[in-house]
DNA sequence: AGATATACATACCGGTTGGTATTTTTCAAG
DNA sequence: CTTGAAAAATACCAACCGGTATGTATATCT
């Protein structure tokens, strides 16, 4: 572990794992290096606190995850497969996060962090932020597709829309870790997200016309 | 404060008191102690543990605002005027337990907490469960009653549409909270539950024919 | 009034946590 | 090979937090 980049990744990345399954209070900066295998003082050689760290890494989780956003929300790509992939990511982080049998479902653990830190750590609800407006955008571009093909039963803002299904996603995660119960996650999320879209029944099957 | 039921009361709506705007682990025994006027010894007099006030709290803050819920779900009350109680419940509680200028929106201190603890509080899990069981059958009898008048563009289990106006409420106050922004919130609740319920367009305004 | 249990106060403890000071190792440039 | 700075390890500290031990006032019952 003599490469510095090399460790200070490793702390970003353990620290969004950790993050997934617990609360931010609940991980404490012995826990990251713990688990990262560094020691307490290599990790303050690398961040000035724990707020910083896990700013940086909410940074870096995010970058991390762009391009397969970017890929999924591309306008090539059908609007309705658009939805289609952007259930299936949520549910595929839960297989890649979630610790079955303990944990069934994690949340976003970058927002959800925001909700639970004070003023005090600014920064992090400001990450916290910065990643919702992101994620609206990309959710926002997908339904204009999706009013463009006059899939939609009326119409509504395509930000307001994009912010619903936000807000609904991190509530039904939320509830699923909750009770701790992802089959309730896996049957909601289509139907949840295909209301407040108003989007038409014969497009709510996964199996309607669109190919994985 | 010589009276014995009177503190523990006061420890308990003060527990949930901070619980509203910060988290868990960030509300302290001596912090509701300070808040409360009371010293630690009299603290553990009344509880074993912080968990077990928490729990306690909970319940207590659940069995107060029973009526309220009770008074709005009635069944004398006609569905649509139960749905505008309902959103206008959720606003009222922001004024009462919201800082203005510093914390905005507050969440559902119970549920909320249930997502803060590791299964180590279990109780605690236990009590943000029980309690979203039950707003979610106050909820599901809301939308049966909006079902038998007709009123939701097509039908869908009733539980589980409730299930999924909970989870989007909490979603939505926890986006709330992290933006700090209560203007959103007020003009998004109501648009999200219509359309999760997809209750018909010409009923969606406030104006439409009922009289809070 | 005396005895006793309840209600509360003061002071403190042990463990943990975020953070620091200092030393040792690594490694590349000169 | 030397050197010097970056990287990482060790050991440590002050603050805090949940919880306890112990002492004191108050109410109740006989």
């Amino acid at each position: 572990m003599r490469n510095a980049t090399e460790t200070r990744i490793k702390l970003l990345e353990t620290a969004m794992e950790l993050l997934a399954t617990r609360s931010y209070h609940d991980v404490g900066v012995s826990d990251v290096c713990k688990h990262a295998g560094v020691t307490k003082g290599a990790f303050y050689h690398h961040f000035d606190s724990k707020a910083e760290l896990f700013a940086a890494a909410a940074r870096h989780h995010w970058e991390k995850g762009k391009d397969e956003l970017r890929a999924i929300f591309s306008p090539d790509v059908p609007p309705l497969e658009q939805l289609n992939s952007y259930i299936e990511l949520i549910c595929n982080k839960q297989e890649r996060y979630a610790v079955p049998g303990e944990n069934e479902v994690c949340v976003c653990p970058i927002f959800t962090a925001g909700g639970q830190v004070g003023p005090e750590d600014e920064p992090i609800q400001a990450c916290s932020r910065e990643l919702a407006e992101e994620q609206i955008k990309y959710l926002a571009s997908m339904v204009r597709g999706l009013k463009g093909e006059g899939m939609l039963g009326e119409d509504g803002d395509a930000t307001t829309l994009a912010r619903l299904i936000f807000q609904y996603v991190h509530g039904l995660l939320t509830y699923g870790q909750v009770f701790n119960d992802l089959d309730t996650v896996r049957s909601d999320i289509r139907n949840g997200i295909c209301r407040i879209l108003n989007l038409q029944c014969k497009y709510r099957d996964i199996d309607a016309e669109t190919a994985a």
